[in-house]
RNA sequence: GGUGUCAUAGCUCAGUUGGUAGAGCAAAGGACUGAAAAUCCUUGUGUCCCCGGUUCGAUUCCUGGUGACACCA
């Protein structure tokens, strides 16, 4: 039986040396599964491999796309699973590594059937939402989808929006496209995860934020500033960033925020991996259980 | 050594004409189906420095400590 390796966890808790280390064991590339990562140009502030990493060991999903491009949960499953089948051919694991926990249950167990929204539509409702706030756009909704407006979170436009998107285009209900089933894969999943005492997680964040600004982070984010309105850069770091280049913040004020906005993504990241209990959960350090778990699997 | 000011949440501080207290920051918990490092929701954690006194009742008023700061010697 083929199996896929994912190596996952809250941000900076280690994983990227880790993955290269196991890959190494195993004879694996690595499978990258951080939805930032994966944008050309984004390198200092997303933490992502450095060159001689992605020498010691071949690296799928990192730098590949450029920031304007559009990409999605969905369009990852979809090509981490073309990937994946061409590579076990001549692999019998394969690793896949990252925090992107949507990115994740979309390779593990799949996501729905739902049609990309055309731009036309999106910037439709983008202009809606603008001139006309939240409500009148949730009323629309109770009467195009009752079903999922019953159990939506109103007060999020995202989602609103989003349903309403697919009501306009498709003409059915967002509901319908729901059916929240399981995809079986042609491979087993061993989920490796990643943790640490929180205080020890948070210093490591703390003092990463730290050397990103040694290594010129203010400087990248400076040649990205006039692409600031695309999505792969809406992001932690960035967008602190771009206001001590508007002379809105002070820096040291900006890197604080940096730290913070860091350390509650991590705690958004270790909720999300909480409720599943197919993880099995390691400090970064215990390498040995880890390799053995894997080598009897 | 003397005088004065202050002592309240992890931090900075507000406040209670005496009825056991609240802001900001930090922090904690949660949701999540094609934009997810996104987006959204919830939560105040406390010997009010310590021992006494007055009082039905003291974090608040009073005596005395202790500590910090300022000024005078």
């Amino acid at each position: 039986m083929k199996t896929l390796v994912v190596l996952l966890g809250p941000t900076a808790v280690g994983k990227t040396e880790l993955a290269l280390q196991i890959a190494e064991h195993i004879g694996s590339p690595i499978i990258n599964a951080d939805s930032r990562q994966i944008y050309k140009d984004l390198c200092i502030g997303t933490a992502a491999p450095t060159t001689e990493q992605l020498q010691r060991v071949r690296h799928y999903f990192v730098g590949t796309l450029s920031i304007t491009d559009y990409y999605s949960a969905a369009r990852y499953e979809e090509e981490v699973l073309r990937l994946t089948e061409e590579l076990f051919q001549t692999h019998e694991t394969l690793l896949l590594s990252g925090g992107s926990m949507m990115y994740i249950d979309a390779v593990c167990h799949g996501i729905d059937d739902i049609p990309t929204v055309e731009p036309e539509v999106r910037e439709l409702l983008r202009k809606r939402y603008e001139q006309e706030g939240l409500e009148p756009l949730a009323a629309e909704l109770r009467l195009l989808d009752p079903e999922y407006y019953a159990t939506a979170d109103l007060r999020n436009h995202k989602r609103i929006v989003h349903a309403l998107e697919i009501c306009y285009q498709t003409g059915r209900t967002f509901s319908s496209f729901r059916t929240a089933t399981r995809k079986q894969r042609p491979f087993q999943i061993l989920k490796i995860g990643l943790r640490r005492e929180r205080t020890e997680l948070f210093d490591r964040i703390n003092s990463r934020v730290e050397q990103m600004m040694q290594d010129g982070f203010l400087e990248e984010a400076r040649h990205l500033l006039p692409y600031r309105t695309e999505n792969a850069l809406n992001t932690v770091g960035y967008k602190e960033l771009f206001q001590v280049l508007d002379g809105e913040w002070e820096l040291p004020f900006a890197i604080e925020r940096i730290k913070k906005n860091t350390r509650v993504y991590a705690k958004k990241q270790m909720t999300w991996f909480a409720h599943d209990s197919g993880i099995q959960w390691f400090h970064p350090d215990d390498q040995a259980a880890i390799f053995q778990l894997i080598d009897n699997s």
